[in-house]
Parts: C-alpha cells; structure tokens; sequence
RNA sequence: GUGGAUGUAGCUCAAUGGCAGAGCACCUGAUUGUGGUUCAGGCGGUUGAGGGUUCGAGCCCCUUCAUCCACCCCA
C-alpha cells in the first residue's frame, strides 16, 4: 500500500509538457542550424562537476547559488552541479587539449543550476545555449560571433533587437581616467549595469552613495553616456580619454568587420553603459536587447581571455555568447513569433479503429502513412467514431483516417480533415499521396 | 538573503463572520459511422496546512508551507 504523495516539483525546477517541449525544440534547432552554419560543433559534459572544479571561479556571491551534490554518505570527491557552461568549457579544455584542434569552435545547449529566488524568466535549473571560440586572439573571433548571433535573431523572427557592445579595458580606461581607484571598479560595474533600470541619476546616486568622489562619478557618467551614431562614439572617447586606450582599438577593429559583413547598423551599437556582470570578462562584451516591446536581455557575451588558465599552465584567448533561451521562448510566446505549423502536437494523422476485429486493417493503413513520412496514430483506445474524432481534434491532428467494415471491404479509406470537414475516400493504393495533399493543401 | 501580495473544484475566479458557488474543462445523453456549435443532465471541495478568537470562520488573529512580484544578483 503506498501512501499517496501530492505531486509537485522542486522549487524552481520545471516540468514541459508536449506542446512547450514542441516550442522549446523549435527555438534549440534553429539556433543549432546556424550554430552549425558557422561551424560550431556540439560538446555535452556532466551535470555534476567535482567541487574543485566549480569552486573558486566564480565569486564569494556566486559560489552560494551552487546546488552541491552527494551519493549517500561518501565524502570523497565532493560534488557540485554545475553553474554555468562557461567553466566546464575551461575544464574541457584543459583535460581534452591535445585532441582538440585549436581554434575550438564549440556549442553546448544543457541544463545549469542555481539555487536563486525564482522569478519570472528565473528558474534554479534552466537551459543555457552557448557558442564560444578558444585560441583566438583577433577581432575576427568576437566578430564571428556578433555575426551570428544577428543571423540567429533574424532566424527566429525578431523583428527588433539591438546587440549593445562594450570593452572591459574601456571601462577601466574610463573608470581611471575620472578619478575612481581601481578598488571601487566592481562597485562602479554594479551600479553602471542599472542604467537602464534606474537612469544615470540614479547611478549617480548610488555611486556617491557608495562612496566614490562625486567629480569622479560626473566625469565618468558624461563619458559613458557619450553617443554618436555607429563607431562615431568611439571618436568621441578617444579624444577625451585618449587616443591609445586598451580597448578601443579592439571595438574600432570589431566595426570594421561588422561593417564589411554588412550588419545593418540598427543591430548592433556601442553602448558605454552596458556592463556585463561577470568578473571573468577582459575584452568586448555583449547583450542583445528588445526594446519593443521593452523586455530585457536575450543574450550576452564577451570575451575571457584569462578564465582557461584555471585549468591550464597558461591560458587561452575565448571569446563568445550565451543565449538565455528561457527568456527568448518567453518572448516569442509574447511576440507570436512561432511559424504556424508548430500547432500543439506533431501528429499528422489519426487512424480510427472501429473496432478490435478491425484494428489489425487500421494498423495497415497507419503503416502506409508512416512509410510515407507522415507522423501517425492509431487510436489505441476502444471508443466509438465520434470520440475518436474529439481526441484529434482537440489535440490539433490535422487529418484522420477512417476505416470502417465499409472501407475495408471495398478497399478503400475515407480521409478527414478536421478544419473544413472536407472529405475524400481514397484507394489504399493512393492513401499517402492523398492524404501529403489534404496536409499541404491550405 | 530583504520587503510586499496571494492561496477556495482539474483551470480561472466569486461568496457583509451565518446553507461553499459560477464559468471553462471533464463525463453521459440528444446523435449506435463523424469532432468543433447547441441543448439537457452528471461528476467534482478536509476553502494550502496547523492552532486560536467566536454561538458560528473561506472571511478575524497567530504559526507554517507554497506561489507570484519587487530588491540583491543574474540568463
């Protein structure tokens, strides 16, 4: 006798049920077809990382969040699960190097964890999709990717999306240049990626209220705000600040060669403002926002040159993104963006069965469709014609397919389709073809 | 981790401290070979849980749990 249990999930963890599943694969194909189009290739690593491995790089903050994990009693190799797909990259790295071809260009779509306060659009276990270059020094890496996460955009149908870039080193130059000690940079970072949110008084304010010099925090809010079109603000910094700046010339180079891959300059836009707020980054950062509707960030990025040196004696240049695909299927609910033909269900058609001594002719028939390519039920329950109708037709099967002693003896199948009733008795020997018509037809 | 809101049927929500309800969904029939619309009927509840106040609590008080929102932080 077992005791009956109320069922529910962990908080923060999720169930998908068939039709989210349906919308959440459409959303991770896509991206993975342009993935490959670029020549990114897929890596998978466990769930579970050694502690050691997890520990230690990502901040005292960060390391709270980590869910840990135990068989039994044994306490040798503590676990963790695993937080981001970032650092098991730099671990791959460092154990797979000599089977790897440099430059490694690779994706790695997963499940992450962190035992944060769910939200909307926050989970404890949601999917991260990343697609990161190792080995690459130059601009064309960074450029590669901002490249494609354009094309992936487009892909999935967002009408308006804006990917905001930055440099690390320009931020410091910036920071040094009015006056703010290097020790107040992470607070300075924190406040600055607000910006959005609160406005540059409200920056201002949280700054002085931080303790930073109130001349340091004018000069630097004017400089980050500068804003001239396309790579104009760049100028605008390097006679201010100077023209050699760290960072400048990689943002220079960088819009350059989105210029020559022709990206429309609505796309893309150097945001000073914009702070990404992990501390591993060193060179150009990324995030993609949809201001229309206003909802966030979609994806984000950059380039961290010095985080594989954690699991290497000497360290590799990567750069890439991260796309937060939680929210994007979020927003393409909101946005209507999924095509048409991804109804609730991948089914194409019903077979009826009349009855048990028919069922064996109705098995025939979904065999022919499913020859034909064509996703294929055959009811399997025991209820009369009218509720196996219901079942498709609430489940959004398009056609059904009717056999009853009738059909079966004059050989021949009568086909349904459910939007318009519009009905065709057809020969066995053409029932594929027929029915690839009723589906096609609109 | 901090602050706020909400928990009533499978779902969305009603109900002056006084008999727990509606819509949707589900089931049956009208219609024994035809879904969606319609009509008739039916199933469905320890009002999140525990305690207290009261003649009487879904409603008031306390505790606890869950969910949502805002912060912190982040995708």
């Amino acid at each position: 006798m077992s005791k009956f249990v109320a069922p529910r999930t962990p908080k923060g963890f999720r169930d998908f049920l068939p039709e989210t599943m349906l919308r959440r694969s459409y959303v991770l194909d896509s991206i993975k077809e342009v993935f490959h189009l670029y020549g990114f290739e897929p890596i998978d690593t466990p769930i579970l990382e050694l502690h050691e491995t997890l520990f230690g790089k990502y901040g005292e903050d960060a390391e709270q969040l980590i869910f840990t994990a135990q068989h039994g009693r044994s306490r040798r190799d503590p676990l963790a699960m695993r937080y981001d797909l970032t650092v098991p990259l730099a671990r791959v790295v460092g154990q797979y190097e000599s089977q790897l071809n440099l430059p490694f260009k690779r994706y790695h779509i997963a499940p992450v964890f962190r035992g944060e306060r769910p939200q909307r659009g926050r989970y404890r276990e949601f999917w991260q999709c990343d697609a990161d270059t190792v080995g690459v020094a130059s601009m064309s890496a960074d450029a590669e990717i901002v490249i494609m996460m354009v094309q992936i955009l487009r892909r999935l149908g967002f009408p308006q999306f804006v990917i905001k870039i930055n440099h690390r080193q320009l931020l410091v130059a910036i920071g040094e240049f009015s006056g703010v000690p290097n020790e107040q940079l992470p607070d300075l970072y924190r406040s600055v990626d607000k910006f959005d949110k609160i406005g540059a008084d409200g920056v201002k304010r949280e700054l002085i209220e931080r303790g930073i010099d109130s001349d340091a925090v004018s000069r630097m809010m004017d400089l980050i705000q500068s804003k001239e079109p396309g790579s104009n603000s760049l100028e605008l910094i390097a006679k201010t600040v100077g023209d050699d700046v760290k960072g400048l010339d990689d943002l220079r180079q960088l819009a350059q060669l989105l210029a020559e891959a022709s990206i429309p300059p609505e796309n893309f836009d150097f945001d000073f403002t914009m702070v990404r707020g992990l501390g591993y980054y060193t060179g150009p950062i990324f995030e993609t926002v949809i201001s229309e509707p206003n909802l966030g960030s979609i994806s984000g990025g950059g380039r961290y040159d010095n985080l594989i040196g954690m699991f290497r004696r000497q360290s590799l240049p990567t750069t890439g993104t991260s796309f937060g695909i939680e929210r994007i299927i979020d927003l393409m609910n909101e946005l209507a963006l999924y095509p048409p033909h991804l109804g609730g269900t991948l089914v194409q058609a019903l077979v009826t069965v009349f009855s048990d001594e028919t069922r064996r002719e109705s098995t025939r028939i979904a065999h022919q469709l499913r020859q034909a390519g064509i996703n294929t039920e055959v009811y399997l329950g025991r209820r009369k014609l009218g509720r196996q109708l219901a079942h498709a037709d609430k489940k959004g099967i398009p056609i059904v397919a009717i056999a009853g002693p009738d059909e079966i003896e004059a050989g021949v199948v009568k086909l349904r389709r459910l939007r318009d009733g519009e009905e065709k008795m057809v020969d066995l020997k053409k029932l594929a073809q027929s029915a690839g018509e009723l589906l096609a037809d609109r």
